[in-house]
DNA sequence: AACCAAATACCACGAACGCGTGATTGATAC
DNA sequence: GTATCAATCACGCGTTCGTGGTATTTGGTT
């Protein structure tokens, strides 16, 4: 595994709009030993060009946040042209979307751009290694995401009754409006409403809507 | 809860058949400064008996090979117990199906039992600190499984200081709360929700945070 | 220099909400 | 046979919301 290591750098790509951060890790990699970066770029349309005229490498280090293709449509475009190039997202996006993107694209990696040069050096590594380096912050979140994916049955004891009533709510209608709907008095429901309130432990409507998306409720 | 470590020891639990790795375990925390394994197992079962005279830990440290109920199924009955609970798988299973199932469970993190003493309590730190340790081998796979999805995403045109606030109120904050967290005036925040409102097409808190959860905005 | 979108801030009013406290009925459980 | 609980209905109080405005500042385009 390490073999590349022995007889030559590794060869990476650095694709990165950002000027001074760009240099930065050209530098961080430069002076690393058995690391080379042959071609920096700013943006993933220049990169793809290259593809043609020069060998593959074995990492590309690339921005989500990039002007023209976005990095994460370029994870796709990369992995079409060289599969078993190694994609490192090196960003400042951290939500969820980004995130769940990148990995979905074929990313070896995530790593926010608060990372210390150390860390960076030694997910390079790691992505080698067949790792699959992730922040503290984005491997959370990537079980967050996975815990979506496994409907809870948490009922929270709620009442049939009370998940209609819910269901109503989530649909974005006032109190008044699902008394109407559900033949029942405006009383009813709010007293309905407290108690399922009482039962998620929330106070608000969006805390209680909010719940029921992210543990699957209903 | 991150003050725990100050001023007492990390409690942690340990739920492992095999007697010898179990003692390993034990004689690892025990001589970590900063943790106590107050209880240990050889079922989950037992441990769950034990939910009801003790109080619960911040870690368990969970193994899934167990006789009788799995360290799956533990992991859901743990979290309804105890939510709060953090629960660190540590087995030799590093099949697809195992992982994705602890972590669809609810687990926060998922070692190999061959990790290195260091590793193991590194990785509990880092639990408490709000990661998802991974082994890299694991860590590996949970890209495999992410690389099988592959949604959709939209944008309403959001700002990002929409998309700020959107995500407070997510959250369940009032108004006037967002404003305080993000150091505006109330005004603002009202200002900032009529335009998220015109967006997004709603003119309810439930709207909108239904809107987001179901067509994953932010 | 002109322009524009975004972010900021303010006001006022009627509608809706959150919450405490109460009652009545009917079914199920012990 | 009485205890429990879901479901229904009721009132009032103070708070928050949704919506109609207006307006200044700032950063980026043109």
């Amino acid at each position: 595994m390490a073999a590349a290591g022995i007889n030559k750098n590794i060869e990476i790509w650095i694709i990165e709009d950002n000027v001074s951060y760009r240099r930065t890790l050209l530098g961080l990699i430069e002076r690393t030993k058995g690391m080379s970066c042959s071609q920096v770029f700013s943006s993933c349309e220049e990169a793809i060009n290259k593809f043609e005229d020069a060998d593959a490498p074995e990492i590309i280090l690339l921005d989500i946040g990039l002007p023209g293709m976005s990095g994460i449509q370029g994870i796709e475009k990369f992995k079409t042209l060289s599969p078993q190039t190694h994609i490192l997202i090196l960003t400042v996006y951290d939500d969820n979307d980004n995130v769940f993107e990148a990995l979905c694209a074929g990313a070896s990696g995530y790593l926010l751009k608060d990372s210390s040069p150390e860390k960076i050096i030694e997910s390079i590594k790691e992505v080698l290694a067949g790792g699959a380096p992730m922040n503290m912050k984005i491997a959370h979140k990537v079980l967050e995401i996975f815990t979506r994916f496994k409907p809870k049955k948490n009922d929270y004891g709620l009442t049939e009754r009370e998940k209609e009533i819910l269901q109503q709510m989530v649909a974005g209608l006032t109190k008044q409006q699902i008394a109407e709907k559900l033949f029942l008095s405006f009383h009813t429901v709010n007293t309905h409403l407290k108690n399922i309130y009482n039962k998620l432990h929330v106070n608000t409507r969006s805390g209680a809507v909010s719940k029921v998306y992210k543990e699957n409720l209903l």
